[in-house]
RNA sequence: GCGCCCGUAGCUCAGUGGAUAGAGCGUUAGGUUGCGGACCUAAAGGUCGUGGGUUCGAGUCCCGCCGGGCGCGCCA
């Protein structure tokens, strides 16, 4: 696999730099000065060349020299590198600029070996390995089943799922997990709407009111129906035992719905479960022998402030029953018995109060508190016509995800989320975004990637196959614009699996599109009168096709071949 | 009151401490005898909420204020 082009600058720039330190030119570094990191950048204006570094002025002060002064000794080293036979470095040219900058130009060479590596490795361009992959578990979306997921679950699913794709892309083994609450007493009270509607009385107070308790009465099967009743009358536990049941159903909808999004879960995992293998009291005992719980006022505490939290929290109530935290303690060491390295939970920004007691848990059972991550989004406001879309799933007043995509389309609304970062508060005004779907970029570079194929079909049918030997095809401005975004797709993600976000790929598709509509204006592809040109440039575009496609893939978009 | 997040173009949003702050939509004015016009070119549009500070350099980092969201349960 190639190095990025940026890595391949940076690189050279590390040589120069050692070489003039070394040839005397210029000072080391004093021994108690921090090494800068190599910034290597891509200018706004073209001028300032493909790429640029501000190391000059970072070595100013620790050098003691002119910002200028450095840039012009590490320029002239730059360029000598580049001269040496059989040189394989990517920098064509190194200007220095005002207040130090040194300004980059790549060989076309080195946009060739690019070019080259995607055509013959078109499944892997786009990925960078990891120095040390890790087992990863990211919980997302973790409704509880007591209803079809809502447009309020949306933003937590494409976030989880964007957050896994980025992360696999940076090499990462990822495992997508749900955890759901079967058994609770919101369960219960499903159950008890579901025999309310079958016994024909109206739905308790707290009970749940939509449409789909109604669905759920009449499919209720006779097992069921009859474990739960005695002579026709219902049993104490008939609530729960229906709720189980409907629970159960009502997770099978959850999970076709995520699969029509395009994520798939790898394990689901049961509270109940956790408390019936005693993960969750093996959590509370490791928690003891070390010291970390007391009992007041009848109920078991957990010492969170002695992890800097701001209060102690509760895990046992004066009643005996566990709270939710008991479960998430269990879960924590289950989950890492199973091996991973790094646990990530992807939560409403509603539940930032959590965030200290859940990692100060794992501290305190052994767990390196950097391991246990939370990623938290912002709440998304529905908005219709203007006017926010109150929710209540209890009164059965919510629009469900299905809704939601049968309106505005998977593609779109993956792009929405995915060109947004998650702790932006932000709007989705439904009818906008219907009114708007002809318009919107997720079509703009799905139609970039099917003119491409349209192109790429014609070519073939004229006889006409990719350039092999790709020197000198990117000598044309058009080539050459188009190529350089082209090569960029991997330090793009790279980006993004630092910053662990997803606008940076949208924004590149979109400059992606727009810089081949603009290659298509100026460069013609198929032309029986120039055919070596035209094979280098059906090369060009395959490259860019392939592109697109894996950028597409990466947030889970599809790449439609015609449209 | 305390804590976390947010405030950037008419709207929706980008912007790892770098050079003249960007994109899409909307608005305005143009463009195709040819590979897909769901396209292209250009223009207008900004006190980056506000006042200080840090430094060669701040939309970005620090502090104060203003405005908005969320949290501060033996709820989940």
């Amino acid at each position: 696999m190639i190095p990025t082009l940026r890595t391949q600058v940076r690189d050279a720039i590390e040589r120069a730099w050692q070489a003039a330190v070394n040839g005397g030119a210029l000072p080391a570094l004093p021994n108690d000065a921090p090494r800068p990191a190599i910034d290597v950048e891509r200018p706004a204006e073209p001028e300032h060349g493909d790429l640029s570094t501000n190391l000059a002025m970072k070595l100013a002060r620790p050098n003691r020299r002119a910002p200028l002064e450095i840039a012009t000794v590490i320029a002239a080293k730059l360029i000598r590198d580049k001269s040496q036979p059989g040189s394989a470095s990517p920098i064509e040219s190194a200007e220095v600029a005002a207040p130090g900058f040194i300004n980059l130009r790549l060989t076309d060479a080195a946009l060739e070996r690019m070019i080259a590596g995607i055509l013959a490795e078109p499944a892997s361009w786009g990925r960078v390995p990891a120095a040390r992959p890790r087992r990863v578990n990211v919980e997302f979306v973790s409704a509880n089943p007591t209803g079809p997921l809502t447009i309020g679950n949306a933003r937590g699913a494409f976030v989880g799922d964007l957050l896994c794709r980025v992360l696999e892309a940076g090499g990462q083994d990822v495992t997508r997990e749900y955890y759901f609450n079967d058994s609770g007493a919101q369960v219960s009270h499903l159950g008890a709407s579901v025999v309310a509607i079958k016994a024909g009385r109206p739905v308790p107070e707290e009970g749940y009111k939509g449409a789909y308790v109604e669905d759920l009465a009449r499919e209720v099967p006779a097992d069921v129906w009859e474990a739960a009743t005695r002579d026709g009358v219902e049993t104490e536990g008939a609530a729960d035992a229906v709720g189980r049941w409907a629970a159960a159903r009502v997770r099978q909808g959850i999970e076709a719905s995520l699969e029509h999004l395009g994520v798939h879960f790898d394990v689901w995992t049961s509270e109940a479960r956790l408390h019936e293998e005693g993960w969750v009291d093996r959590a509370i005992e490791r928690l003891r022998a070390g010291g970390h719980v007391y009992e007041q006022d009848g109920a078991l505490w957990f010492r969170s402030t002695d992890f800097g939290d701001d209060k102690d929290r509760v895990i046992h109530r004066s009643d005996g029953r566990p709270t939710y935290f008991a479960a998430d303690i269990g879960y924590v060491t289950e989950k890492f018995s199973r091996g991973f390295d790094h646990l990530i939970y992807i939560w409403g920004s509603d539940h930032h109060g959590t965030v200290a007691r859940m990692r100060n848990a794992a501290e305190a059972m052994g767990y390196p508190k950097e391991h246990v991550q939370v990623l938290l989004y912002s709440w998304v406001r529905f908005v219709r016509d203007g006017a926010e879309i109150s929710m209540s799933k209890r009164a059965g007043e919510f629009i469900s995800l299905d809704e939601l995509l049968a309106e505005v389309g998977v593609d779109a609304a993956r792009w929405f989320f995915a060109s947004r970062g998650h702790t932006s508060a932000i709007d989705f005004d439904i009818e906008l975004a219907k009114k708007q779907s002809n318009e919107n970029p997720v079509y703009y570079v799905q139609y970039a990637h099917a003119r491409i194929a349209s192109i790429v079909r014609k070519a073939a049918e004229a006889g006409i196959v990719p350039a092999a030997d790709l020197a000198g095809a990117l000598a044309g401005p058009a080539e050459a614009a188009l190529a350089r975004v082209v090569a960029r797709l991997p330090e793009v993600v790279e980006d993004a699996v630092v910053a662990e976000e997803t606008q940076g790929i949208t924004a590149f598709a979109t400059a992606l599109a727009t810089a081949f509509h603009a290659f298509y204006r100026d460069a013609r592809v198929i032309d029986p009168d120039a055919p070596d040109r035209s094979a280098a440039r059906l090369a060009l575009a395959r490259a860019t096709q392939i592109t697109l496609a894996n950028t597409l893939a990466l947030l889970g978009i599809s790449a439609p071949e015609s449209m």
